[in-house]
Formats: structure tokens, sequence, C-alpha cells
DNA sequence: GACTTGACCGTCT
DNA sequence: TAGACGGCCAAGT
């Protein structure tokens, strides 16, 4: 599975994304060892919308704000949905964020 | 074929 | 304390 590129395993971790947990780029973009590519994460994101599977919603800026809120389909879209599973976000920001962090180094 | 942008993070000044 | 900049990889133009 190593052989994978970059994207794919984003994906993969966006996956394994427990329901109403969230995590940050920084911390996908870490443990697939390229720590600082915050930014590639992103993009594969851009690309999550090929697969409905990858719960783009959960992955936000280590601050918890929903920064990517505006590629979804509605700008309240991804809110709604983390507010569907029982996540708290207001102005865009995730509460209790240190409570609901699902940190994928810890995970797996 | 090369340059610019992109849903970020960490560090330096 | 706050602001600015660089760095990582890939895709799009």
């Amino acid at each position: 599975m190593a052989s994978e590129g970059f994207f794919e395993k984003v994906y993969q971790v966006a996956k394994q994304i427990p329901y109403g947990r969230v995590t940050s780029y920084g911390a996908i973009a870490r443990y697939l060892g390229s720590a600082g590519s915050a930014r590639m994460v992103g993009w594969a994101m851009n690309g999550s919308g090929k697969d409905p599977d990858v719960p783009a919603h959960r992955v936000v800026n280590k601050r918890g704000l929903l920064t990517g809120k505006h590629h979804f389909k509605g700008t309240n879209l991804m809110q709604q949905l983390l507010e569907s599973e029982g996540v708290e976000v207001v102005d865009n920001q995730i509460q209790n964020f240190e409570k609901l962090f699902w940190d994928p180094m810890k995970e797996l």
C-alpha cells in the first residue's frame, strides 16, 4: 500500500476518520511523513469530490476553522454536515475542537 | 516545457 | 505580540 500516491494516502486517512470526529490537514500531512505539505492535502481534497467516501467536511485547519467550506456545494453544507454528526460549528469554527480532534498518528 | 496557484503549517523578524 | 515569509508536492494553464 505504500506504493500508492500521496493523494490515495490522503483519501485513505480521510476515510478512516470516525463519525463525529474531525482532523486537520497538517495532521494528515504529518502522518504521511510529509509534514509541511499540508497544502497538498488540500489539493487532494480537491479531488475528493470524485470520491464521496472521503469526508472532506471532517478535515479542517489546525484551528478547527472550516477554511475549505467555500469549495463545497453550498457554503453551509460543510457546517451542516458536521452539525448533522453532532459536531457543533459556530461561525465556521468547530467547538470543542480539541475533544473532537482525531489524530491519525495516535489512532492509526 | 515552464510558471503559477492551491482547502496549510511552522518559524523568524 | 503580531505580521510576514518560506516550504512541501501536484495539477492546471
